[in-house]
DNA sequence: AGCCTACTTCTACACGGCGTAGAAGTTCTA
DNA sequence: TAGAACTTCTACGCCGTGTAGAAGTAGGCT
């Protein structure tokens, strides 16, 4: 669903996430229970258009991504010896992308 | 309770677990169901002892924790993205840990 | 041998999140 | 003003998690 609204990049109304979802057949009001979950959690937001609402999200996935990726890493105690772990478990060329990055 | 196992560093029986924990006054019960979870997760392993058993953890935390931020980065599209972003959202101290790391 | 005690396994229940959707309410618009 | 479009409310099943009682099992003591 947040997929959804990530691959449309605007915001959309729930007809038309339903319609990107059209793989799983999904009743309309399913999809709007779940984006009203999602704003619940903070993850979406919502603005009128006309009868209906316009949803999107309000991180951008990579943002998302990178947001987990720092909870993670706050619930440790040693966040270095974390770091060191977690540099040895991506692929090399990521690590050089990551050097260039701090560069 | 894995934080426990962590904290002990080595194996413990149900009966050390529950009193390392003594502040949240468990049922010896609970201790061991939670214990029989996590190593059905493979969080845990254990080893007869006597009539008892040992539990250990079978990452260290900080692979742990390792290892969810890798989970989180392995939902991206676009990795470099998400790692740029999560470099942004550290310290900086930690970015310089990184590079230091990286060297 | 038999029993007590420590420890385990089995079973269960409440609670919350998630996927799903029907029923009923609201609001445009023709 | 009626019908369609859209929303809100409510609900149900499933699963993970926290919790623990009841019942089973196995060492050790007498």
């Amino acid at each position: 669903m947040l997929e959804a609204l990530w691959a449309a990049g605007a915001s959309r109304t729930a007809k038309q996430v339903q319609d990107a979802l059209a793989g799983r057949e999904l009743a309309t009001t399913t999809v709007l229970t779940v984006l009203g979950r999602l704003e619940r959690k903070g993850l979406v937001s919502r603005e009128r258009d006309g009868r209906a609402h316009r949803y999107r999200a309000v991180a951008k996935r990579e943002d998302h991504i990178a947001d987990l990726m720092r909870d993670a890493l706050d619930g440790a105690p040693d966040r270095g010896a974390v770091l060191a772990r977690f540099l040895g478990s991506i692929p090399p060329d990521e690590r050089d992308a990551l050097r260039d990055l701090l560069r």
